[in-house]
DNA sequence: AAACTAAAGCTTTTT
DNA sequence: GCTTTAGTTT
C-alpha cells in the first residue's frame, strides 16, 4: 500500500496513531513526543484520505493558543480553511453549543460569561449580604468551582449534607451564587461545562442532534480534564466511540483546580477495547535530560510507564549550583545568562528561567535589570484583566444584557457620578424587595414617584446615559466604545497614562461582532499574547507546561519551595510537585540549570534551605555540581566555576553599536584581552557573530 | 473623591 | 517583607 504523503515525517507509534480511524484510542505522548503532530495530522488524515467531513470532529483542548496552533497546522496540512469547524477549547466550544441551545435551561441565548473576577466581586456581595466574613471569598469561590468541577449541584449539595457547620454556609452561598448568576443570565468557567453536560443529561434529543454530529471526537492533554469535561466528552463520544485521547499522566500538574488525574489512568477502563500507543521518541531534548528527567519521574506511584529516548545523543551534563541566598542564585543565573549569550550560540528568546512560586521573580528580575539582560515576565497581567479595560468590557457587557448586575456595579460610578456606597446599597436593597434587576430597580426609580428628586435625578443620569449607549447598540463595536469614550468621559477620567490601552481595545475590536468579542475577552488569557522579542523569558513551572527552550534554568530547588511546603506531607501532594519538576526540566531542549539556596527570605523570615529531595532522584552521571568561587579565589576540587567578568574599560563595550567597512552595522557582545590587543565579539545582522581584533579592524562607533 | 493608614493576606491558575 | 485592599479621614 502507498504511504499517504500525512504520514512522511512521522515514526512508526505516530502513523499507527493517525492511521487508527475507529474505536477508542489513548496515545500516551511522552513530553516532546510530537503529540500536537500527531494530532493534526490525524486530523487531517480524517478529513482528507478517509470520508469523514471536518465539520463531523470535534477536537478539544485547553488553552486558546493550543486551539489556534491547532488551526493553524491543519490549514497548512489539508491547505483548507478551517473557519466553523469544531475545533477550540472546552470553554468555548461549549459555549457555542450553548448559545443554541441554552433557552432549554432557562437561560437567555445572550448569556455573559463572568471570569474570575467577576464571580469573586459576586460571591463577596453575597457574603456581605449574609453578613459572613467577607475574607473567606477566595475559599469560597475556589470551593465552589470545584463541587461544579466535579458536577455537584447546589441542590445536590444541599440534599446530601445538611448538617456540617461551615459546609451549611458553603451551600447557602452557593445555592444562592447560582441564582444570582441565573437572575443575571451569567454563567462562569465553570458553568459553560456543567450546563453543557446539565443540558445533554436532561435534553436527550438534544444529546443525540450532537453524538450523530461528532462522529470523530479528539482531546488534547487529556490528563488535565476534570470531572465535567470527562462526562461531557463520554457523554458525547458514546454513540460512535470514536473517542481519540491524547495526554501525559506524567505532566498532570492542575489537581488543584480539578484536573483527575484517574480520567488518563483509567480510560482503558471506561471504554473497552480502547487501544493504546505509546509515543516515547522524543524530539526536544538531550539524552542526559530525558535520563534525568526519566529517573525523577519513575519514583512516581501509579503511572503508566514511558522510557523517553532521543537520537539526539548524550549533550551537555545538567549543572548544579547552590547560592548562599536568593540574591546570589539570580547573580548566577545572570552571570551564566550572560556567558551563554556572549559564546553566540545562544540569544535571549532561547532562554527561560522557572521557578514555583510567582514572588521568585522578583529578585530574579532585579539580577537581569542589574545585568542588563532583557526579559519578559510571562503570565503575569493580561490586557483583559487590567482595570481599564475590565471597565469598558463592562460597559459593553451592560449594553449587551442591562440587567447584567454584577458589571453594572463596576461602571456604576466610574466615572464618578456620585452613586457611591449608600446608593448602591440602597438600590441593592430595593432590588430585592421589588425581585428587579439592578437596572430594572433604577429605571422604576426614576418613574417612580415615592423618591426624593435629587436621588431620583442622579439615577436617571445614569439610566439615560445607558439608555442612550443601548440605543447606539447597533453601531460598529469600535464606534460603539468610541461613543462610551465621548458620552460617559471615561478617556478623560482615566488620565494620560491609561490613554493607550484604552485605544487598543478600539483597535482590537475593530469588525467584529459584539458577543464574539465578550466571548473573547473573557475567555482569553495573558498566555495568548505573543512574544516576539529577543527576551529572556521568566515563568512559573505551571506557566511552562507545553513549551520549549534551548536553555532552561530552574531555581528554588529546595525542600519547602519545590516540592513546597504545602504539599510536604501529603504523598500524592508530593507526586504533583514531582510532575511539576519534570515538566520543568523536560522543557529543555540542550542545557538546562538547577539552582538552590541555603538561606532563603520567604515572607517575613529567613530560612535555612536544604535541597530539594528531587534533586537526590537525578543519576549522577547526568549532572554536575557547580560551586560559586568563594571570596578567597580558591578553587573548590573538581569545581567549574562561573567567573565574573571584569568590566571592559574599552570604548566598544558590550552593548555598543559599530559599523564595520565590510558587514555593515553591529552590536559588540563582549570585548576582552589587554588594553593594546583588546578583541570583540560583534554580532552582524548580515553575518552572524564574528571576533575581531580592535588593532586590525576598522571599527566604528556609532549612536 | 482622593489621599491617607491600617490590616490582612500570602502556592500553583489552561478557561 | 511586601503588596493589595479595606476603611478612615480630609
Amino acid at each position: 500500500m502507498a504511504k499517504h504523503s500525512l504520514l512522511e515525517g512521522l515514526n512508526p507509534q505516530q502513523q499507527k496513531a493517525v492511521l487508527h480511524i475507529k474505536g477508542p484510542m489513548l496515545v500516551l505522548a511522552g513530553a516532546g513526543s510530537g503529540k500536537t503532530k500527531v494530532i493534526t495530522h490525524r486530523f487531517a488524515y480524517l478529513s482528507s484520505a478517509c470520508d469523514v467531513q471536518p465539520s463531523s470532529i470535534l477536537a478539544m483542548t485547553f488553552t486558546n493558543k493550543a486551539a489556534n496552533e491547532m488551526r493553524e497546522r491543519v490549514e497548512e496540512l489539508t491547505g483548507k480553511g478551517t473557519r466553523g469547524l469544531w475545533i477550540g477549547t472546552f470553554h468555548s466550544l461549549s459555549s457555542r453549543i450553548l448559545r443554541k441551545e441554552i433557552e432549554k435551561l432557562g437561560y437567555g441565548r445572550d448569556f455573559c460569561i463572568y471570569d474570575e473576577s467577576d464571580t469573586s466581586s459576586l460571591i463577596r456581595s453575597i457574603l456581605k449580604e449574609f453578613r459572613m466574613h467577607e475574607a473567606l471569598y477566595k475559599g469560597i469561590a475556589s470551593r465552589v468551582s470545584s463541587l461544579k468541577a466535579s458536577l455537584v449541584s447546589s441542590e445536590a449539595l444541599i440534599a446530601n449534607e445538611e448538617s456540617y457547620g461551615f459546609d451549611e454556609k458553603l451551600a447557602k452561598v452557593y445555592v444562592r451564587y447560582q441564582e444570582d448568576l441565573k437572575k443575571n443570565n451569567a454563567l462562569d468557567f465553570d458553568d459553560l461545562i456543567t450546563c453543557t453536560v446539565k443540558l445533554f443529561e436532561e435534553h436527550p434529543t438534544v444529546l443525540k442532534k450532537y453524538q450523530d454530529e461528532f462522529e470523530h471526537i479528539m482531546i488534547d492533554e487529556f490528563q488535565d480534564t476534570n470531572l465535567s469535561q470527562y462526562r461531557l466528552s463520554r457523554l458525547l463520544a458514546s454513540r460512535h466511540k470514536n473517542i481519540f485521547v491524547v495526554g501525559d499522566d506524567d505532566q498532570s500538574i492542575y489537581k488543584f483546580r480539578g484536573a483527575e488525574i484517574g480520567n488518563i489512568l483509567n480510560f482503558e477502563k471506561d471504554f473497552s477495547k480502547a487501544k493504546v500507543i505509546r509515543l516515547e521518541q522524543n524530539y526536544r531534548s538531550t539524552q542526559n535530560i530525558l535520563d534525568a528527567a526519566g529517573s525523577v519521574i519513575e519514583q512516581n506511584e501509579s503511572r503508566k510507564s514511558k522510557k523517553l529516548w532521543t537520537d539526539r545523543g548524550r549533550g551537555e551534563k545538567i549543572s548544579y549550583c547552590i547560592a548562599n541566598n536568593e540574591q546570589e542564585e539570580g547573580g548566577f543565573i545572570a552571570q551564566t545568562i550572560k556567558d551563554l549569550y556572549l559564546k553566540g550560540k545562544y540569544s535571549y528568546g532561547d532562554m527561560t528561567i522557572l521557578y514555583r512560586l510567582n514572588q521568585q521573580s522578583r529578585v530574579l528580575e532585579e539580577s537581569m535589570r542589574g545585568s542588563g539582560i532583557p526579559y519578559n515576565v510571562v503570565g503575569s497581567i493580561s490586557f483583559y484583566r487590567r482595570k481599564e479595560v475590565k471597565d469598558i468590557i463592562s460597559y459593553l457587557k451592560v449594553i449587551n444584557n442591562p440587567n447584567d448586575s454584577v458589571s453594572l456595579k463596576r461602571i456604576i460610578n466610574s466615572p464618578p457620578r456620585g452613586i457611591g456606597k449608600t446608593t448602591l446599597t440602597r438600590l441593592g436593597n430595593e432590588a430585592k424587595k421589588k425581585e428587579k434587576s439592578l437596572f430594572g430597580i433604577m429605571k422604576h426609580v426614576v418613574k417612580g414617584n415615592g423618591y426624593s428628586s435629587s436621588f431620583r435625578d442622579k439615577i436617571k443620569g445614569f439610566t439615560s446615559l445607558m439608555d442612550e449607549l443601548i440605543g447606539d447598540k447597533d453601531a460598529e463595536l469600535s464606534e460603539l466604545i468610541n461613543l462610551i469614550y465621548e458620552k460617559t468621559g471615561y478617556l478623560e477620567w482615566a488620565g494620560e497614562e491609561k490613554r493607550g490601552n484604552l485605544m487598543e481595545i478600539i483597535s482590537s475590536a475593530e469588525g467584529k461582532a459584539m458577543e464574539d468579542f465578550l466571548d473573547n475577552a473573557s475567555l482569553f488569557s495573558a498566555h495568548d499574547e505573543e512574544e516576539t522579542k529577543d527576551t529572556v523569558s521568566l515563568m512559573t513551572l505551571h506557566t511552562v507546561k507545553g513549551l520549549e527552550s534551548p536553555v532552561v534554568f530552574i531555581a528554588g530547588l529546595e525542600d519547602g519551595l519545590m516540592p513546597h511546603f504545602y504539599s510536604i506531607n501529603r504523598d500524592d501532594e508530593i507526586q504533583e510537585e514531582r510532575r511539576l519538576f519534570y515538566v520543568g526540566m523536560t522543557r529543555a531542549r540542550d542545557i538546562l540549570f538547577l539552582s538552590g539556596v541555603k538561606r532563603r527570605k520567604l515572607y517575613a523570615s529567613v530560612q535555612d534551605q536544604q535541597p530539594s529531595r528531587f534533586l537526590s532522584e537525578i543519576p549522577s552521571e547526568c549532572c554536575c555540581y557547580i560551586e560559586k568561587r568563594p571570596r578567597t579565589g580558591a578553587l573548590s576540587k573538581g569545581a567549574r566555576v562561573i567567573q565574573m567578568r571584569p568590566r571592559s574599560t574599552s570604548p566598544f563595550a558590550t552593548g555598543v553599536r559599530v559599523r564595520h567597512p565590510k558587514w555593515g552595522e553591529g552590536v559588540v557582545r563582549d570585548s576582552y584581552g589587554e588594553t593594546d590587543d583588546t578583541k570583540v565579539m560583534v554580532n552582524f545582522p548580515s553575518v552572524g557573530i564574528k571576533r575581531l581584533s580592535l588593532k586590525f579592524a576598522n571599527l566604528e562607533k556609532i549612536r
